[in-house]
DNA sequence: TCTCCATAGTCAAGAATATGACTACTCAGA
DNA sequence: TCTGAGTAGTCATATTCTTGACTATGGAGA
């Protein structure tokens, strides 16, 4: 006890300090990320609140998902935070909506926080957890989970691979890549690519793997 | 207004039915799997909280990321309800601990989780959003960034790699496959190695995608 | 004419996650 | 002998995400 005091050290909390690994190790950030991806999808021009609703899913995010209701409060807070400017726009036929386009404060925002440290990224998907648990589980279901996540992961190869063709439009990759004005996009949109392979095929794999161990055990029993 | 009444149309909502494509519907589901995946990760042997906080990003959980506050909040929870059940360890030279294994409700738990559908993942991470936007702020920051990540990911696929070897014992994959009494961990561990490798080769890919072009601009200012 | 679908939103409440402190003990090394 | 790091945990608050409703209009098709 000769730590008279001993006031607020907060160099004492073992999950501040990383001891071993901790794989990335995140130092803070502002966390927030939605905004700086809505933001980010705004870069393609001006969009309502509902078009990103129903685009967000293919463009701008393979990386990021977000509920409307979500993109209406983010895309209010950002307006109201100076970093987006909406407008009205008039609609015959249908109800009016309303427009936003990333401001000069919205760029230096996004600025800002693609200079920042990035935390790093986990997979956290329901199915892993459950292939994890195989084991102990019945089987069938699980494999029929993994048939399924196969097939949306085809279906959205095929959506990704239409969209990085649009995007290079008749420039071959290389050059495209070499030559385009914005070629973001067309990374990320590779990284989904090759993301929802790999899905498929490792959930084809893992089918594979288990089905061939159900009928040997049925035998078993 | 001949609709007298119009009391709650709850299939007004234009959000829970998807209209066109909303890649794989999550058909609602319980949510909270945080706990499926603590007792998936408690399968392997009885556990402390501290020893899941410390191992949860190695083993269980290439797919699933919790902070010790939130382990323990749900251990305790999960031994409430009765899903696991903890007992304490008496220590020499260190603080007691309380391991818990799961029960015969958690092992029913697991087993509805495991049957019921999945909601499909996605990637949301915050180095993808700074590649989108990459086009309209500063790239070093950002090739920095996938260089970093790349580096990380290189040393999680080393990581994983060891464990795999560990899991299969001295079986090749195959055999193991068939044979072992628990391939769970090792399919997850599989997805997170070719995860891990992917994010290296398109961080690295991307990066030099970027460099070239900034040369290019360098010269044009 | 009634239903359903698409456009274009909003509100409220709750669950899940993240952040930032703190306690307490032990051992190794400067 | 003091510092720092590891083990083992807790508490409170904040932020973010998800769920479930609702409103309102126009057009297509049974």
């Amino acid at each position: 006890m000769t730590e008279r005091g001993a006031e607020r050290k907060p160099w004492r909390n073992p999950w501040l300090k990383p001891p071993v690994v901790r794989w990335g190790g995140g130092r803070k950030g502002v966390t927030m990320a939605l905004r700086h991806a809505v933001l980010a999808a705004l870069l393609d021009g001006e969009f309502s609140g509902y078009q990103l609703a129903k685009g967000f899913d293919i463009g701008v995010a393979n990386f990021w998902h977000a509920l409307p209701q979500q993109l209406y409060a983010e895309l209010a807070r950002l307006e109201g935070e100076g970093l987006l400017s909406g407008r009205e726009i008039v609609q015959e036929g249908r109800p009016n909506k309303r427009v936003f386009q990333v401001t000069e404060a919205g760029f230096a925002e996004l600025e800002r926080f693609a200079a920042a440290s990035a935390k790093p990224s986990f997979i956290r998907d329901d199915l892993l957890v459950k292939v994890q648990a195989v084991d102990d589980v019945p089987a069938a279901p699980v494999i029929a989970q993994l048939r399924e996540r196969a097939a949306v992961a085809e279906a959205k190869t095929e959506v990704l691979g239409k969209l990085l063709r649009r995007l290079r439009g008749d420039l071959d990759e290389e050059e495209f890549l070499r030559t385009g004005r914005r070629i973001g996009p067309y990374l990320t949109c590779r990284r989904g690519l090759a993301f929802e392979r790999e899905t498929r095929e490792w959930c084809l794999w893992a089918v594979e793997s288990l089905a061939g161990r159900e009928s040997v055990r049925r035998e078993g029993e």
